[in-house]
DNA sequence: CGAATATGGTACCAAACTGGTACTATTTAT
DNA sequence: ATAAATAGTACCAGTTTGGTACCATATTCG
């Protein structure tokens, strides 16, 4: 648990993808098949990341969608705002006021300093370290790009 | 989205109340009263918080549930791992071998960088820091500890 | 002993969320 | 005109989640 949902996952991998050749256009189609992902799921995805502003989209026969920015200019933080919402580990992060106990929570100024720190590290990996492997990520030792389905262990 | 759950974020209210008076033991309905959390569910978590071995729980007139370290042994990631699982982004990386594309993921290896990154910062607080305000956060600025319902931003 | 009070375990339920699909409208290249 | 692409929305089944109920077991105290 305290997973992204597939939909985040699956739309970091695509546009990762449409970051590997940044100026050109892919359908919903193309990158369905490329990415073995079921078509209407794809297409809802670059959907959502059209309206959110982090592609174009053009219409019609050799339509496709293309990035709105370069890789280096659109940050894991933005990706997962715009597939997912803000990111908030605790509702009352996210939308004060709906806890009652807020004013007196012992813990929520914490839990806010752990949010910005987290989102402070997703806003410093763009989307062209994404398509190779993360450095100068303190502290993280080796890691593959290619995992190969190796044993990662869990950390937590 | 990418949320906790109301479980965990009980649980750690629970724990963080626990740690100010680390000796004591109190029952699950005292904690109810003073949380204004309901029973049942208090109940449950204070349950599964002594089988994961972060309290000691006694039976009978006078029993209840106390600390089973001392709040600075006790840190965060232990905490989210008891109530809320192994902490991972991406189920790839919980569970490897659940997805068919893990051998030619080209963010997999990435993933598991930011994962161990948050995990580690996780770890880094102590359940002693969730009581005061939490310090030496890299450049989380002011942290209140009693924001009192103040407009925090969120910062995805 | 036995009654009262506490935890231990499990099963259950309704509501919300998620992954995924279907359908229709609109744009555009040929 | 036609075909191929995106835009938008509505829908559905399966899972997860927040929360409750119930019964068994342990322990204190009269």
């Amino acid at each position: 648990m305290i997973r992204m949902s597939k939909q985040t996952d699956y739309g970091i991998v695509l546009l990762t993808h449409l970051a590997s050749t940044p100026d050109a256009s892919y359908s919903a189609r193309e990158l369905a098949a490329v990415m073995h992902l079921p078509l209407p799921m794809v297409s809802k995805i670059l959907k959502l990341l059209t309206r959110e502003g982090l592609l174009f989209s053009y219409r019609g026969p050799s339509g496709g969608y293309r990035l709105a920015r370069q890789p280096n200019q659109i940050t894991v933080a933005e990706m997962i705002n715009a597939l997912e919402g803000p990111f908030a580990f605790m509702e009352c992060i996210e939308t004060p006021g709906t806890c009652r106990q807020e004013s007196f929570c012992p813990v929520r100024g914490n839990w806010y300093t752990i949010n910005s720190t987290v989102v402070r590290a997703l806003r410093g990996i763009t989307l062209s370290d994404m398509t190779g492997t993360i450095p100068g990520m303190p502290g993280a030792g080796a890691s593959p790009q290619h995992p190969g389905g190796g044993q990662l262990p869990v950390i937590a």
